[in-house]
DNA sequence: CCCTGATTCGC
DNA sequence: GCGAATCAGG
């Protein structure tokens, strides 16, 4: 695939929004790498952003007026403009209820009243699982969403539980790193994967996180 | 280890 | 122009 305008201007609406080269890359998919990302970002001009292996240039050879490049402030050069760097909280766990979640070493797998197994996730699907939006997907990024976790961010290692609800305009996921073979985090995994009572004791509806009453 | 962006260089 | 390989810091 080459680098057609619209997945130019993808990169760039993403790249500005601060996402990582990975998240980028992932979302234009089609098997565009992360230094397919860079490389490109860095021929489009559009560069800077904080990288963690350039922290600054220092400028300060002192000694040699003649070489010296041209003096920036005269007045007070002492403080440069803080760069707009919109820290992303992309890892926001939920304080919450400390859920321990034991990752698994046995396969995770509930075990009824009856005493008869369950089925693990990834023997089968999952019992419950959040069904993903219809519609309602922008084409463009738009710098709303920047900052939280949208569609265009989900891949395969990050936490796609849906926070809030399609169409408002703070929806989005929830962007932890997954437990590893399963589509959410492992907080989320406790809430997706939950051992099913037998219907007749099965009271409340599953809590969907879609379609039923506002959760949280 | 994992992650990040920057740079190089052969294609 | 492209991107894998490589580098280097967190």
């Amino acid at each position: 695939m080459s680098w057609t305008d619209e997945r130019i201007e993808t990169l760039k609406t993403m790249w500005e929004a601060g996402q990582t080269a990975s998240q980028i890359a992932e979302a234009l998919g089609d098997g565009v790498s992360r230094n397919a990302v860079i490389g490109k970002a860095h021929r489009l001009g559009l560069q800077a952003r904080p990288s963690p292996v350039k922290p600054n240039e220092v400028e300060v050879p002192a000694a040699a007026p003649a070489a010296a490049p041209a003096p920036v402030a005269p007045v007070t050069a002492a403080a440069p403009p803080p760069p707009p760097v919109v820290s992303e909280p992309r890892a926001a766990a939920e304080p919450a209820v400390a859920a321990p979640a034991p990752a698994q070493q046995p396969i995770l797998r509930s075990v009824g009243p009856g005493g008869f197994l369950r089925q693990a996730p990834g023997e089968q699907q999952p019992p419950i699982a959040p069904a993903p939006p219809r519609r309602l997907v922008p084409a463009k990024p738009s710098p709303e969403i920047a900052g939280k976790t949208s569609l265009l961010d989900l891949n395969d290692r990050i936490c796609k539980w849906p926070i809030g609800h399609p169409g408002e305009p703070d929806f989005h996921f929830c962007g932890d790193k997954v437990n590893p073979g399963f589509p959410y985090c492992v907080e989320h995994c406790g809430h997706a994967y939950q051992a099913q009572l037998p219907r007749r004791d099965r009271r409340p509806p599953p809590p969907l996180p879609f379609g039923g009453p506002r959760v949280r």
